[in-house]
DNA sequence: AAGGCTATGCTTATCGGTGAATATTTTCAT
DNA sequence: ATGAAAATATTCACCGATAAGCATAGCCTT
């Protein structure tokens, strides 16, 4: 299970190591994509086949979009033999990422943020114990 | 398995390069076709195969069109040794592509787009970050 | 036969990816 | 606390991919 926040350094040729824990979960290779809040997320191939499953059963106009955008927005990414990945040039810029960036594991992917980027959403007001409160209330939890 | 969005320039002779990651799964000769929306689409010789075959099972008036479309519009190319291919002068008017083309793997094939045309089309409100996180929630992810 | 056209291949430059070597930091067991 | 081992950071050198321009060969036209 991917879990924690890890504080690593982006060398110069755009490579990160990935946090020793979760490289048996992730696998040697895993599938590098565009994340919904300028961040990137990495899935094992296990986590997804089954989401690429899905998308092919779709049928119609948008499903064609939708293929396109979450095809297109993904990247095979292979561990070297030093425990790094190489972030392609267009996923950078993406995320915004600078040297110093935050891996955050969230059960069943992992994030990449920038740092600054990740300080900032984790000072979102919504996350206050009393909104966290909130919500497991809400959800039942 | 063919994912990514790739950035590629076609030279005054109107090739371009495939992107190496690409190679492998196209084969050395593909099928190039038509695609929906102004854009090209090839699929390795396998792949054609099966969406031959889908095709050819299909009955009716509205069948016997799709035939005629994507079996006219569909040629064989083959990568030479410096992995480019030739776009033919009919299928770049098709495409409308200019210099700038954007090539997007979409799993089981791989399109060719002018690059403003492809901004265009992922510009579409549908693929705003809302509908995505819905998308995302239906689709398991 | 000469000139030009087209398709194809070759060459070079640049950039990014890859791998090795080493330094530094962290972790863990003693 | 101390030393060993693992994880991470950093740097360098090399290799491969792409872009762009040029060269060659075959073919068509005149």
């Amino acid at each position: 299970m991917l879990i924690g926040e890890y504080f690593h350094n982006l060398d110069t040729k755009g490579r990160v190591s990935i946090p020793s824990k979760f490289r048996d979960d992730l696998g040697g290779t895993f599938v590098l994509s565009k994340g919904v809040n300028d961040c990137l997320c990495a899935y094992s191939k296990e986590e997804w086949e089954g989401f690429k499953e899905e998308l092919l059963g779709l049928r119609g106009a948008d499903a064609r979009m939708l293929r396109r955008f979450f095809f297109s927005g993904a990247t095979e990414c292979e561990i070297d033999t030093q425990g790094r990945v190489v972030i392609p040039p267009l996923y950078r810029e993406y995320a915004g990422l600078g040297r110093e960036v935050v891996i955050v594991g969230v059960s069943n992917c992992m994030e990449i943020w920038d740092k600054a980027a990740w300080e900032k959403y984790m000072q979102n007001p919504a996350l206050e114990s009393a909104e966290i409160e909130n919500a497991m209330e809400r959800l039942g939890l």
